[in-house]
RNA sequence: GGGCGUUUAGCUCAGUUGGCUAGAGCACUGCCCUUACAAGGCAGGGGUCGGCGGUUCGAGUCCGUCAACGCCCACCA
């Protein structure tokens, strides 16, 4: 093939042309004909595309584009498809906040609706069908951003397996998937504490929570004996005294066994309670004895469940006590003080509550500022409160020793990459103290598929849901009507009502092998993807993510989802701080892509080992763009020879020494990767890559403008050497090996087989040759620059000092270092390493 | 309170199963327009590998312990 080697090789344009030249070839296209053995399937993770962009987002996803381009280079078929997850509630909140609007359910739906240009304050009430239209409208729009990056940024995705985790593809699976669970008895629906997100309106799964340190106050408070006497306790949230079901104390405590089995008055609402013993009680922590409410927090569910005492719930979804008086409060006294605090939100009971109990005497004391932990949703900005209310869970192991056992076991199958990340997934699975909570009061979702039978009385029938047929989803029960019924008998006796219900997002994501790999609807191409390879995650979406996959697939295929689970480490601003909105230091990708290019974005995230939190670092930046430009400009003088040049004609000592070297890094990049260890990949074939273009092509410059039968041997050897360089350097910085394997090979280099030590093996010598010739050519170099010299000076004699074996191997590149050092006579000497240069008079 | 990780030059990081005189880039110093590359190249200075103790012929690398930082978990009245 004829080359066509630029004279001033530039990176500007690079991308772009091989961006549009990738897809247009179809470069990365999956072949569903080859066999499970050759394909490598990789469980890309869907970013959440309402979620802003990030170098977060770009560092994950380039190594697990090297190790796709790496597997596809050794021959492997690579499924490495893209999702998007648009559902769930970022998507929710990024509409509401940028059209302002509210979703209102019980609004009919307005075809003519179109979004008002400013968002409008009050948000405007718009239907649930309208709501979600605008969703699906504006992820949209997100995606393309999304994808736009992804392909600026080289990822080596098969663009014809995308999708998106609201689409209906999605849908079906999540939804077969559910009521499959369902029919085993996995899934199952009960009225039960939850924590409630009062703003969203939305009960919250406990891997969804996090905790913040809020100011609180402690109120000491008095308990009244039928003695007369005052039982002391002291609490955060006085305004859940007329929640109270019972106090509690540790058995042990001989301070409070007395009164084990006797009973108590509350303050201010003279309700009779029981005082009972659990361990759980803490001696040392206030008083030592606790009032239970339900609830104030988890602690009090665990009370009111192992106990089983009374249900006074005061609070309700929307987060405000409720208005009418508590049928438990029966005194005058006792509802005239409720009066007083009905229909508050708890911040403003707490104070009124503060207010009534000093009036009354039963404060003890100023209440006492204090930080406590507080459990928040991740998502939210308000505490998160216990109210009762029916809910879809999976079990997951929280409630069950047999199957936590055999999570941990499936957990134990995967290999984890780094190992230490094992330890997460187990401690995750070993500390749940509940089932999976997957139903979410919000809109845009995958709806939970089913409805329920409505009696005589017009109430609900739980325990036993109408299900639809797999062939009929998905279904939306809002909308859709289940079979052997009509619309018009939704919700009225003797009818049916749809769940108003969607799945939370993980319910469906969980689902990434199966949907990706089409579990659904295409057994054939399901069978050669699954189980996957690799799923390449953040260490953040563990106990999330992750184990959500783990669970279903150990559900429905009995193995575990993947081979091997890649967890990428932690992204830090330049100053190490983690990264985020609220500090205003977040990093995006799209400025640093314009300023240092893909392949320098591409190089950071490159070095950044597995599991390895990493800072963003521009230096780093600044490195790759310099690799990428010595790859050009080293390619031009390597292509700048004779176009027909015969690997048999590698002769010279000094030519097969350094492809036995070069040798050497390709057995130890290969080995890097198949470790996953990319970053190691990139640094051998880095250093060997930098040698070679200081010492190698300075060596055999004067010999390969030569045109000898000797510079056969350099022409023969530099191509043969660029050709294995670039296809280490393939899977880092595919557009600059791209663009100078077009220029004098067919095909794209990142279908070009991963070097092998067999290919060089006929072409190889002794490595000691070059290594110490560079020596020697380092040794005459500092000569020069201590001299002030110019590296061209010449130089009058080099006489070298080496042992026998060294002035043997040194010998037999003599020409070449002479010509590279200017110098004209070289003599040798046998003794301790030395080399003497005299520089000829200028 | 429990767990995991990190701690190596001023900065950002490498150092595979213990064998080095401890490496790279940035920054710093000096030199060089040498026909691949001056948004480059060559050469150089700079570290008691967090502290203490141990195993070993030999430890940045293994063991123990302490400390600092980060992350995760915890029943936070």
């Amino acid at each position: 093939m004829a080359r066509t080697v630029p004279d001033k090789p530039a990176l500007e344009g690079i991308e772009e042309k091989w961006m549009e030249r990738w897809e247009s070839e179809g470069t990365y296209r999956f072949d569903r004909s080859r066999a499970r053995e050759q394909i490598f399937a990789i469980d890309t993770p869907p970013p959440t595309v309402s979620g802003s962009l990030h170098m977060g987002s770009v560092f994950g996803y380039v190594q697990t584009d090297a190790i796709a381009r790496y597997q596809r280079m050794k021959g492997m078929e690579v499924f490495y498809p893209m999702g998007w997850d648009d559902n769930g509630l970022p998507t929710e909140r990024r509409v509401q906040n940028y059209y302002g609007v509210r979703c209102d359910p019980t609004l009919l739906y307005d075809p003519d609706f179109i979004p008002p240009t400013e968002p409008p304050e009050p948000p405007m009430s718009i239907s649930r069908r309208n709501f979600i239209e605008l969703c699906h409208g504006l992820t949209a729009e997100d995606e393309k951003v999304f994808e736009h990056l992804w392909r600026t940024l080289g990822l080596s995705v098969d663009w014809t397996q995308s999708y998106a985790t609201i689409d209906e593809h999605c849908q079906r699976t999540s939804q077969k998937a559910f009521l499959r669970n369902l029919r085993r008895g996995e899934a199952y629906s009960q009225e039960a504490p939850v924590l409630w997100d009062v703003d969203f309106k939305s009960a919250v799964a406990q891997a969804e929570l996090e905790d913040r340190e809020r100011p609180g106050s402690y109120h000491r408070i008095a308990f009244h004996r039928p003695s007369g006497d005052a039982v002391f306790i002291e609490t955060t949230r006085p305004e859940l005294v007329c929640a109270c079901v019972a106090l509690v104390a540790h058995p042990d405590d001989l301070r409070y066994q007395p009164l084990f089995g006797t009973v108590v008055t509350s303050p201010l609402f003279g309700v009779e309670l029981p005082v009972v013993a659990h361990e759980l009680a803490d001696p040392e922590k206030g008083s030592g004895i606790a009032m239970i409410c339900t609830w104030g927090d988890t602690s009090d569910v665990t009370w009111w469940r192992e106990l089983d005492l009374a249900t006074r719930a005061v609070i309700q979804q929307s987060g405000r006590l409720r208005e009418d008086t508590p049928e438990w409060i029966e005194s005058d006294a006792g509802r005239a003080a409720y009066a007083q605090i009905a229909g508050l939100y708890p911040g403003q009971a707490q104070r009124k509550m503060a207010e009534l109990l000093a009036e009354s005497g039963d404060l003890d004391g100023e209440p006492r500022a204090i930080t406590h932990p507080v459990k928040f949703f991740e998502k939210g900005d308000r505490p998160l409160e216990i109210v009762s209310s029916r809910q879809w869970y999976i079990r997951n192991g929280g409630r069950d020793e047999d199957l936590r056992r055999a999570l941990l076991a499936r957990g134990g199958e995967v290999d984890w990459i780094p190992d230490f990340m094992g330890a997460r997934y187990k401690h995750w699975v070993e500390g749940l103290n509940g089932d999976w909570l997957i139903s979410r009061q919000r809109f845009f979702g995958v709806s939970l598929p089913v409805w329920y039978p409505v009696d005589d009385q017009g109430d609900l029938d739980f325990e036993n849901p109408i299900l639809p047929a797999e062939g009929a989803l998905p279904v939306d029960p809002t909308t859709d009507v289940p079979p052997g019924y009509e619309e018009s008998q939704r919700g009225v006796p003797g009818g049916f009502a749809g769940d108003p219900d969607v799945m939370d997002t993980w319910a469906t994501s969980s689902l990434t092998p199966q949907i990706a790999g089409h579990w659904d609807d295409d057994p054939d191409l399901f069978g050669r993807v699954f189980p996957m390879d690799v799923r390449p995650q953040g260490p953040e979406i563990i106990r999330t993510w992750l184990f959500a996959t783990l669970l279903r697939s150990h559900y429905e295929h009995g193995v575990p989802p993947w081979a091997h689970a890649a967890i990428n480490g932690w992204i830090l601003d330049p100053e190490r701080k983690k990264m985020s909105k609220s500090r205003g230091n977040v990093v995006t990708p799209i400025p640093l892509i314009e300023e240092y290019g893909a392949e320098a974005v591409r190089y950071w995230a490159c070095n950044g080992r597995p599991g390895t939190d990493t800072a963003v670092d521009f230096g780093v930046m600044k490195i790759g763009r310099r690799l990428a430009l010595k790859i050009l400009n080293a390619a031009r003088f390597a292509l700048g020879f004779a176009d027909d040049v015969d690997v048999a004609a590698i002769t010279e000592p000094l030519d097969r020494s350094m492809l036995a070297a070069l040798s050497e890094v390709v057995a130890q990049s290969t080995a890097a990767f198949d470790r996953y260890d990319y970053a190691r990949a990139l640094e051998i074939a880095e250093k060997s890559f930098w040698t070679w273009t200081d010492d190698y092509l300075e060596l055999v410059k004067g010999r390969a403008y030569d045109g000898a039968a000797a510079g056969a041997s350099a022409h023969a050897a530099l191509q043969l050497a660029l050709g294995t360089y670039l296809r280490l350097f393939a899977p880092f910085l595919p557009f600059v090996c791209e663009e100078v394997w077009s220029w004098w090979r067919e095909g794209s280099v990142h279908r070009a087989p991963w070097p092998s030590v067999t290919e060089l093996e006929a072409h190889i010598g002794d490595p000691a040759v070059f290594r110490i010739t560079s020596e020697v050519l380092t040794a005459v170099r500092r000569a020069k620059s201590d001299a002030k010299a110019s590296m061209a000076a010449e130089v009058a004699s080099v006489t070298i000092a080496a042992g026998a074996e060294s002035l043997a191997l040194i010998r037999q590149a003599e020409a070449d270092l002479k010509a590279a050092a200017r110098a004209v006579e070289m003599a040798y000497a046998e003794g301790e390493f030395a080399v003497n240069s005299v520089l000829a008079a200028s």
